[in-house]
DNA sequence: TATTTGCTACGAAACATTTCGTAAAAACTG
DNA sequence: CAGTTTTTACGAAATGTTTCGTAGCAAATA
């Protein structure tokens, strides 16, 4: 039973796990590469960063030859409800309907968007029935 | 200009940040107490987390005679305002809507929550036209 | 085959966070 | 006033996170 706020992810593996989520299966090389887009890290920095997470448990990987591919044990929808309770406890004192709110207050939103958001409201209403 | 994200309140911190929020201005004493409503935790490392957060700039005190009084610099609705950016940034790949989605189809809300809500959309595409 | 390149493993340094013990002084209590 | 309690300050240990250097080996290349 995985469970992603147990194992805690830091702010480094986050990054590390979003690459992943992006890009599926990859190797550590694909990690750094795309990692430096944005900050300078070094090569051993990254592998020692993913040993740990697959130590932890965060991540598993296949040995197709030398190479190490890896990828992350949980799926990105549950990983991330995970880490929105966590969140939602930790920042908003447990409503998750405060966050909403608030998160819906400061951000730009399309028509497109608000009405996808409509659809789902209508949607929970009706199965509250 | 206070930035609580560049201040990166750790975990700990948060936790007193919520009681002082909820609180208001406010003794070790009362945070300590109150924090060890949920876990143990000695004294004089919530006095001493509160010093540091006051070295942060997260914290002011006043000193009313020997006790000191502390409150926090940023109101409550901007820091958790930065709080969520870098929460989208960092676990939603930046896409509050993700988030707002997600928290909703994930949690429980009471009908008077969706009304709110639906009240809050209406006025978003009212004040977009 | 000799050299270079690229990969993993691992230890450890550098840094950050959390916890607490001790000391000193003020405030309270009998 | 003497003793107890409450408070702050501070150092440092314990723990967690991030970074990188070095070594050893395999694969690619000259």
């Amino acid at each position: 039973m995985p469970n992603i706020t147990s194992m805690k992810p830091t702010d480094a593996e986050l990054e590390i796990l979003q690459v992943i989520w992006l890009h599926g299966p990859i190797s550590v090389r694909f990690v750094n590469d795309e990692l430096n887009r944005k900050k300078r890290v070094g090569y051993t920095t990254t592998l020692k960063l993913m040993q740990i997470m697959r130590e932890k448990g965060l991540l598993m990987r296949s040995e197709d030859g030398r190479k190490h591919i890896y990828y992350v044990v949980l799926k990105e929808k549950e990983a991330k409800n995970l880490l929105l309770d966590k969140f939602v406890k930790t920042a908003f004192g447990g409503s998750a309907m405060d966050l909403v709110m608030q998160a819906l207050g400061n951000h730009q939103t399309t028509p497109d968007e608000l009405e996808e958001l409509k659809a789902l409201i209508d949607k929970i209403e009706r199965d509250s029935q």
